[in-house]
DNA sequence: TCCAATTAAGTTGTGCGCAATTCAATCTTG
DNA sequence: CAAGATTGAATTGCGCACAACTTAATTGGA
């Protein structure tokens, strides 16, 4: 198995030339690309909790606790713990969080462009790897599985 | 811009999800998906400049040293700086780096197997990836041609 | 020829990802 | 309803990625 017939290393490298090419645009945002992922999110839903945040982006609360420490630091969101659960954790958008998304505003559009693809190959690509994905979800959940009969 | 619309956090998850089914079979091997990488160059290629691994994996030294070191601490490759060119350094498997290739050679095809897809499916998408990975890159490359003409 | 520019690798510092653990709150079940 | 199990978030520790910098070796002009 030479590396360049590796589907994983052509999807590991794709994901990290995205990034790269996002680099610039969100450091002038003062965002990482996964503090991005945060605020797109919230960008849509003022306030959720650190859970449900995990579910959107696949990421547990090893990562975003500290993420969302550093957004709360730059004054972008505020975290609260629930009244009615006092395990869970609300984070919200500040008035500051929320005008940044004006700022963001060209990103995607530029990003477009740089793929060299059309809308229609956009959609379908991202179709794949959705499918992709679910697909390694499944087969990991089953290996999960097969080694949780093993105790 | 919704989350779900975003190709690039297609890609990021597909790869994420990826590298965590490869983690239990690499971790048999007390290898990480990133060494994985050097060590498939390595059965290939037998010894190479840092330089050149870091040309194959898109990664720079600052990634590589410290790696590099780890496999070496492990025994698994030995590192010698070039004598016609002391700058440069080589990297060359060890007999155990070698034999590590043997109980590697399950773990293609139980990554294929966990896509779901056929070979052609694999190829047509890998080489798509392959397609969008050289597009970002020119864009980075034009990005910074022109962040050049600034100064 | 010599010295300024370039190159290769390594180091430092920051921010993910993720496993493993901790802690408090909540749920469940006998 | 009390005790044990589960849950949500945070913390700790490790290994990438990557920018910025350092050091040493080499190259290429003037």
């Amino acid at each position: 198995m030479t590396l360049d017939r590796q589907l994983c290393f052509a999807l590991y490298s794709a994901s990290r030339a995205f990034t790269n090419l996002y680099r610039p645009f969100l450091g002038e945002l003062g965002l990482t690309y996964p503090q991005y992922l945060v605020m797109l999110v919230l960008w849509e839903r003022r306030s959720l909790a650190v859970k449900e945040l995990g579910a959107a982006l696949r990421l547990d609360s090893g990562t975003l606790s500290p993420l969302l420490k550093r957004l709360e630091a730059r004054g972008l969101v505020v975290r609260e713990r629930s009244s009615d659960d006092e395990r869970s954790v609300f984070v919200a958008l500040t008035d500051d969080g929320r005008d940044l998304q004006e700022r963001a505003r060209e990103i995607p559009g530029q990003m477009l462009a740089a793929t060299g693809l059309e809308i229609d190959g956009v959609v379908e690509l991202r179709s794949t790897l959705e499918q992709l994905t679910a697909a390694l979800d499944a087969a990991a959940e089953a290996q999960a599985e097969s080694k949780e009969r093993e105790r």
